[in-house]
RNA sequence: GCCGGUAUAGUUCAAUGGUAGAACAGUGCACUCAUAAAGCACAAAAAAUGGUUCAAUUCCAUUUACCGGCACCA
């Protein structure tokens, strides 16, 4: 049987600075969807990458006197390095938007799109802050100042630039969106999209003179200009896939793969409406699910920021707690789609009692029945067979909740399971049982461990996806029919 | 300002036109296989006002508070 083939991607964040919460939260989710639909047999996907143009970066590796290849690298490492930390799935696909092909695949993107006729130029007043040295956008200004340099008045700018025609494809979203009602994931963040596009949509700058951004992709046919960051990096998303060249794989994942975005709520906008019209402009089929996160903030539901001390570096949490741990609390605590508060003291509860008294002492306890009494299990079935097992209930399916991307109601399940042979262990005490001197008592006990060991095996299974490296972890200790060197997660006080 | 959303226990979230559930935190009991863990029990909640209804936390309206969107911000 041929393998269905899925397409899934994050975002790409820009290369000049470490990666903070937001950004582990939408990769960590994405990463669960991929090896998911990679253990129920998809052939997938799974892409993301680094935005390396623009004038912030030029003008971060100028302060610091490096070249800017160089300094685009290294943050690539950096980048490479944290999604280690993450936990991301090995055969990830990354793409630069520095890479060769990818400069390439985007001039063609823009050919493609001028030879229909979406692509003009005109006259484009930007302002500028002299402080900056960067061009501000109405939503950065206050009575025409920027924050950073009150007092200073913003300058208006003229230039030529080319301009999208976005205008052209108000309608055409439109009917898009009507023919797919779960486009856009929440539905809330689709209501907003559709309102946006209803009030009517202008036209955008694509370009910008290279004199002042020398450091872009340079427009088909004019030296003079480079990219502005759209088609510049929204891109990515398919040059990733080998496009314009390899067809086949194109066809594969981006045609019949479903494609399927990651998102911050910022960036609703820009994936949902802005690329989807580009696509169209140039000939291509739509994505095919947008999925929206909320932020992370801090205390209180208030945005996480230096100056109110409240930011949590997910290194810190990683190098502490683990990387299963991190992703234990981005799937599970975090809301799945509206905004979450993350605090040190939040996780930490979380942790005690999710992963270490829960998660963790269970396996201990579990396990410990088993070697001392030397029991094995002889049967390990499938990821699909235990998701078969865990699909019984019509209402509560683990499936049907990550298919929805409500990550974390699958995992409340898994922890269903956890809480319920803490229970059965309680009651049942087959720790007291195989000691009996009565063969019945003690048979029946055995019994009752070797179904906890099994039912442990269940839990270990569906957490393949989730926390990928305790996953391992315990199946070992099962196959090896070993306790842990060490407690699983430590109880931190 | 316009449009949308939310308001439930200390906290984070559920369900529901007819006894409001859970998790974490709290208190108590008790067990000992386990990471002083788990188990049982207890305590704890509907922003305000009005309307519809036999009955409203649920539907409607108003008020208040908070959140999001309202374009060139990855």
């Amino acid at each position: 049987m041929k393998k269905e083939s899925f397409y899934i991607t994050t975002t790409l964040p820009y290369v000049n600075a470490p990666l903070h919460m937001g950004h582990a939260l939408e990769l960590v989710r994405a990463d669960a969807i991929a090896r998911y639909k990679k253990l129920i047999g998809y052939d997938v996907f799974f892409n993301t990458g680094t935005d390396e143009h623009g004038i912030k970066i030029y003008q971060k590796a100028k302060e610091n006197e490096i070249e800017i290849q160089d300094f685009v690298d290294q943050g690539f490492d950096t980048f490479k390095k944290q999604l280690k930390m993450f936990g991301m799935s090995d055969d990830i696909h990354f793409v630069r938007t520095t890479d060769k092909h990818h400069e390439a695949a985007a001039q063609e993107f823009w050919k493609k799109v001028n030879d229909n006729g979406y692509i003009y130029k005109k006259n484009y007043e930007t302002k500028y802050c002299i402080g900056c040295e960067s061009e501000k956008t109405d939503s950065e200004l206050e009575d025409d100042e920027c924050r950073d340099h009150p007092g200073i008045k913003v300058s208006i700018i003229n230039e030529e630039n080319y301009f999208f025609k976005y205008s052209a494809f108000g309608d055409k979203l439109l009917g898009f969106y009507e023919k797919n009602p779960d486009f856009i994931v929440p539905d809330f963040r689709f209501n907003e999209i559709k309102a946006f596009v209803k009030k009517g949509l202008q036209d955008f700058s694509i370009s910008r003179l290279k004199s002042k951004m020398p450091w872009g992709i340079a427009v088909p046919g004019d030296e003079d200009h480079v990219m502005y960051v759209w088609f510049d990096a929204l891109t990515n998303y398919i040059s990733t896939l080998g496009w314009p060249e390899d067809t086949e794989q194109f066809k594969k994942y981006w045609e019949n793969g479903n494609p399927t975005q990651y998102c911050g709520k910022d960036n609703t906008r820009f994936q949902g409406a802005m690329w989807q019209a580009m696509l169209i402009a140039a000939d291509l089929p739509n994505s095919h699910q947008v999925v929206v996160d909320g932020f992370i903030t801090g205390e209180g539901g208030v945005r996480m920021s230096k100056t109110l001390g409240n930011v949590v570096d997910p290194r810190e949490i990683v190098s502490e707690y683990g990387t299963d741990a991190l992703r234990y609390f981005l799937l599970r605590e975090v809301g799945s789609f509206e905004d979450s508060p993350f605090t040190l003291e939040r996780f930490k509860d979380a942790y005690n009692s999710g992963l270490a008294n829960g998660l963790g002492n269970l396996s201990s306890r579990i396990m410990t029945m088993a070697v001392s009494n030397n029991i094995t299990i002889s049967e390990f079935p499938s990821f699909e067979d235990v998701l078969e097992i865990f699909s019984e209930d019509e209402e509560i399916q683990f499936h049907k909740y990550i298919e929805k991307f409500d990550i974390k109601k699958a995992i409340d399940l898994v922890w269903f399971q956890v809480q319920l042979l803490d229970g059965i262990i309680q009651k049942s005490q087959p720790f007291k049982l195989v000691k009996s001197e009565n063969l019945e008592d003690s048979e029946k006990g055995k019994k009752q461990i070797e179904e906890l060991i099994l039912g442990l095996y269940y839990i270990a299974k569906l957490l393949e996806p989730i926390l990928p490296e305790t996953s391992k972890k315990i199946q070992q200790l099962i196959k090896e029919n070993k306790k842990p060197d060490a407690p699983l997660f430590l109880r931190k006080e």
